[in-house]
DNA sequence: AGCACGCCGACT
DNA sequence: GTCGGCGTGCTC
């Protein structure tokens, strides 16, 4: 790691400096908020080499804590400041970068620190130190590696200040050694006699017949089908040897020429719009969107910039990289950036920084690498979900595409998002339209009214499947995942018990005589064991099928294996029939589509679940090459109409002032809080230490129980017109989880895409 | 009075 | 993430 510190002889004769920058602000890497930007001085010798988003060791409570510059402050001689101790050159951000990092921490109420630690290269260790000279007591030799809390337990917190001080050990972030592999290298003089070892024989010829240098030994064991004993008995016999080699960035060349359908006037539409640095959402057909990306990254290595793909899904980064390897020019370099990569990702950030990718394809976690030519950010899929981090897991709880276009407003590369149904949220965002691409098929459609009977499937509908099947065309039945949080509807004139103040649907908590209906927006509540307000009928069900069910009903009725395609199971997925979520429409094409119960996609009781839902409708729709049979009680349903005639604008024109009138994104903003722990200890929380803190224009809902019955959890919703307003308000209330919190445990989540 | 412990704010 | 100050409550 090159490093400037004090005991550095390398910054003799610097002298060209230009205004240096003598007093900083920097975010010290711990995932906290209550730790602000500290203001810290910087020495002589280091000046002209800090700037913003340099990676600093600044001292704190004594140690030395790596920290990134975030702010440069005006020279005040008057305040007695610390210095700034050393410079890690190889971990700077781009300025841009840290200001986009700014940001998404003042929206997201996320630490800055945990923002910044996204940018920065995976798995980064904050803590290690060097040890530069050992005191004869010590353990440790010159030159390894030690964490801190190590150097603590063996030194005591005195000893180690004094060590520091003394440079007998230096902070030096510690990025994980890159992934190794074992490599097969052959003997040079051996001249074996196999005898009836034919396997070892094989191995051997095969090792022999590669470079001289060796073969990875999982290449080799691949193509000879050899299993790894036979080698162990080779290597016992001295005949070969392991080698560990670093394992090299998984950084492929494009092998060009294939070319895809559409790109060509894909390309047209494209047309001068990419040098403007500008954003675009882009209405077309999901079939399209390979071809998008493989135009996009085209267009950007054309003028020598890098580009971004940014895709919501693991799986759908590899596909999509593969196209591109396909399509891109000869010599063109692409790489994937995913969680999946393990050890080897750190080699794929660092040739990112380096400018030595051309193409980087990544999920979410891709979305702050540094780049140094960007150019361009493509968002493949853009309304999905999975672009952001649920609360609590792992990466940003801000969506990928709203990072995506700050990136791209700040640091001047282009934009486009990609989907037939683009988030409703992009309309308050100012982001302009690519002129819109229709399908260019769509199935035939055959709605069935379900009022007034009990039935789960359709006489309609059962006859589509046995026909479909009997043609050897394979049908998905899409069925919507059921958990906390479903609608009650009336089975016989199909009204959805809804919220006399707020009128969305009413979500169920509870069962049997405790079971209450409660409004997921302003917190009403009322007793579920009440007949219809519409027809006073007592027969109210739950919206919802569960796939293992339909799945088992279908099995039944039609006589043919039936497979199940969910988020956590797969099995039987080739059977000609094939129940399952949203996951069955992904990146599949089916002969009919069948939705049972199309009202518990679309009658959910939560935000956004209404246009999920029409998304959802449009994907089936979509991957239906030859029908789409849709049961729903609400055969009137605007977005249910709306869906199944591709018919967005419609959608959009009827939702937007819904969305309006609640006061939901985009034209206010809301953030969840969800506090577990003791009812009483929650309530006192938010009474006594949050709600005397709002800001003024930050409203609060009522206090409302979420999630299952078992861990008890509390909700409440912040809401004020101001995007940063309420992210405020809502570290406000990640601070309930503090310390003092008597073991509450606090998620927030700014603008959640579900409520 | 003397000390352990937990809570809490400050740390630059 | 760490430290020290302070109040509480217990022991000598």
């Amino acid at each position: 790691m090159a490093r400037l510190s004090g005991h550095s002889s390398r910054l003799a004769g610097t002298t060209e400096i230009i205004s240096p920058v003598t007093e900083v602000r920097v975010a010290i890497l711990i995932p906290t908020h209550a730790l602000p930007p500290l203001s810290y001085r910087v020495p002589e010798h280091l000046r002209g080499h800090v700037r913003l988003g340099s990676a600093v060791a600044a001292p704190l409570s004594g140690y030395s804590r790596l920290g990134i510059v975030v702010g440069v402050e005006e020279p005040d001689e008057d305040r007695d400041l610390e210095d700034v101790r050393e410079v890690f050159e190889d971990l700077a951000l781009d300025a841009g970068l840290v200001r986009v990092c700014r940001w998404v921490c003042e929206v997201s109420a996320v630490p800055l620190a945990n923002v910044l630690r996204t940018a920065l290269p995976p798995g980064l260790d904050t803590r290690s130190y060097r040890i530069l000279h050992p005191a004869p007591d010590w353990s440790w030799r010159r030159g390894s590696v030690v964490a801190r809390g190590a150097l603590r337990r063996a030194l005591g917190p005195e000893r180690l200040k004094v060590a520091e001080e003394a440079a007998r050990i230096e902070l030096t972030p510690h990025c994980p050694p890159p992934a190794s592999e074992e490599w097969t290298v052959a003997a040079p003089e051996a001249a074996p006699d196999f005898g009836r070892a034919h396997s070892q024989r094989k191995l051997f010829e095969e090792l022999r017949a590669g470079e001289a240098n060796g073969v990875r030994s999982g290449d080799l064991l691949a193509a000879t089908g050899a299993t790894r004993a036979t080698l162990l008995r080779l290597e016992r016999r001295g005949l070969v040897r392991f080698e560990k080699r670093p394992a090299v960035a998984a950084v492929h060349a494009a092998s060009g020429g294939v070319k895809l359908e559409n790109e060509d006037f894909i390309s047209r539409d494209l047309d001068g719009f990419l040098e403007g640095a500008e954003a675009r959402f882009w209405r077309l057909p999901t079939v399209d969107h390979p071809a998008v990306a493989v135009a996009v990254a085209r267009s950007a290595v054309e003028r020598g910039e890098q580009a971004l793909i940014l895709a919501p899904e693991i799986e759908g980064v590899e596909r999509l990289k593969g196209v591109l390897l396909e399509s891109l020019p000869e010599g063109c370099s692409v790489a994937a950036y995913h969680s999946g990569l393990g050890r080897g990702r750190t080699a794929v950030y660092e040739a990112g920084r380096a400018g030595e990718v051309d193409v980087i394809v990544g999920t979410r976690a891709a979305a702050l690498l540094p780049l140094p030519r960007l150019g361009v950010i493509c968002v493949v899929d853009e309304p999905n979900e999975a672009f952001r981090a649920e609360p609590g897991y792992e990466g940003l709880p801000l969506h990928a595409r709203d990072i995506a276009l700050r990136r791209g407003g700040d640091g001047g590369a282009s934009v486009v998002l990609l989907s037939p149904t683009p988030t409703l949220r992009l309309y308050g965002s100012g982001v302009a339209e690519l002129p819109a691409r229709l399908a260019s098929s769509w199935p035939a459609v055959r709605l069935v009214d379900m009022r007034g009977t009990g039935a789960v499937f359709s006489a309609t509908f059962l006859d589509a499947c046995r026909s479909a099947v009997e043609n050897g065309g394979r049908v998905g039945v899409l069925v919507n995942r059921i958990g906390p949080g479903v609608s009650v509807s009336c089975n016989r004139c199909g009204a959805v018990r809804s919220c006399p103040v707020c009128d969305l649907p009413l979500a169920l908590h509870g069962t049997g005589r405790l079971a209450a209906l409660i409004c997921a927006r302003c917190g009403h509540r009322e007793a579920a064991s009440e007949n219809c307000p519409q027809c006073g009928s007592l027969r109210l069900s739950v919206t919802g099928l569960a796939a293992g069910k339909v799945r088992a009903e279908l099995r039944a009725a039609l006589e043919v294996p039936v497979g199940l395609l969910t988020a956590g199971e797969k099995s039987e997925a080739d059977a000609p029939v094939v129940v399952g979520t949203t996951r069955l429409v992904q990146n599949l094409e089916w002969a009919l589509v069948c939705v049972p119960d199309a009202d518990s996609l679309i009658l959910g009781s939560s935000i956004g679940s209404v246009e999920r839902g029409f998304r959802t409708l449009y994907r089936a729709a979509e991957s239906a090459r030859i029908r789409l049979v849709v049961q729903t009680r609400n055969p009137e349903h605007y977005a249910l109409q709306a869906a199944l005639r591709s018919d967005y604008r419609g959608f959009a024109a009827a939702e937007l002032p819904k969305l309006r009138a609640l006061g939901y994104p985009p034209y206010a903003h809301l953030a969840e809080v969800v506090i577990s722990g003791p009812g009483n200890a929650v309530r006192d929380a938010v009474e006594s230490r949050l709600r005397p803190k709002l800001p003024l224009g930050v409203r609060m809902s009522a206090l409302v129980p979420a999630g299952s019955d078992r861990s008890s959890a509390w909700r409440v919703l912040l809401r004020a017109d101001e995007r940063r307003e309420v992210a405020w308000a809502a570290t406000i209330a990640a601070r309930l989880g503090g310390r003092k919190a008597n073991g509450l445990k606090v998620l927030v989540d700014v603008d959640p895409e579900e409520v």
